[in-house]
DNA sequence: TTTGTATATTTGTTTATACGAATAAAAACA
DNA sequence: TGTTTTTATTCGTATAAACAAATATACAAA
């Protein structure tokens, strides 16, 4: 019960949301959800570390770089509720031009999306 | 996208959470959800009215009660969230409870949880 | 070992939630 | 009208979450 509350907690903030739609295409670095959510570091950082804490994601250091992963569901609602998200929000604008923007990244390699982050400034 | 990052936060709190479950049963009064939830009027009321703000649930007066309902879902997302809740959650043991004590005073008839309520104190 | 890059954490502050206890409001009925 | 019953709201307080800015840590490369 209290993971379930958890859960609906975790998913209930826009940034963390938006991590997670994100997620569900595959490992990202924290430079990469940076540049795509358009959010300072401490921002996102703060908000992995929620997802941690609250069981949904794991992360692994490559290098300088840290990797965040969605956990495999566990248990079947957290499996449905995954489900959910993926058919039904991914249509939505925002979560849209997220992924469309983490292509475009994609393209240009390895979190060269740091580099184009600092220019930009 | 508010208004789903407020459908998770409306589910995100245990009691609230009970409620809409309960709800999924079909209208309930006030006194009745005191009565199976076994939690003081102030914070089942405090509670409705949070639902009711979100968006997730209607009231209508009838009598001295005031009956609360589940809005028909007016989104995909909203309906198939729904949907999950039902199917995925009614089997935990909480609400399994939490049902039963409900199907239990239905059959004493209309409101009498109140007058049991009173009894126990 | 120094420097730079990527990420995490701390600090101080603001806002949102949650609670019980007490009070108020609305309808029903004496 | 006054009283009771049901439900809503207010009050004061406590905890959780959110943010930006600054600082700290971890690894890499020179």
């Amino acid at each position: 019960m209290d993971q379930l509350i958890q859960l609906f907690r975790a998913l209930s903030d826009e940034t963390r949301l938006r991590i997670v739609m994100l997620l569900t295409e595959g490992e990202l670095c924290v430079c990469d959800l940076m540049a795509v959510l358009e959010e300072p570091q401490s921002k996102v950082s703060r908000h992995l570390t929620y997802l941690k804490y609250s069981g949904l994601t794991s992360s692994r250091r490559v290098g300088v770089w840290m990797h965040y992963s969605l956990n495999e569901p566990t248990n079947g609602i957290y499996k449905a509720q995954l489900n959910l998200l993926k058919k039904q929000l991914s249509h939505l604008p925002q979560f849209r031009k997220d992924m469309q923007k983490l292509k475009d990244l994609k393209k240009q390699g390895d979190c060269k999306a740091s580099i184009k982050f600092r220019a930009a400034r």
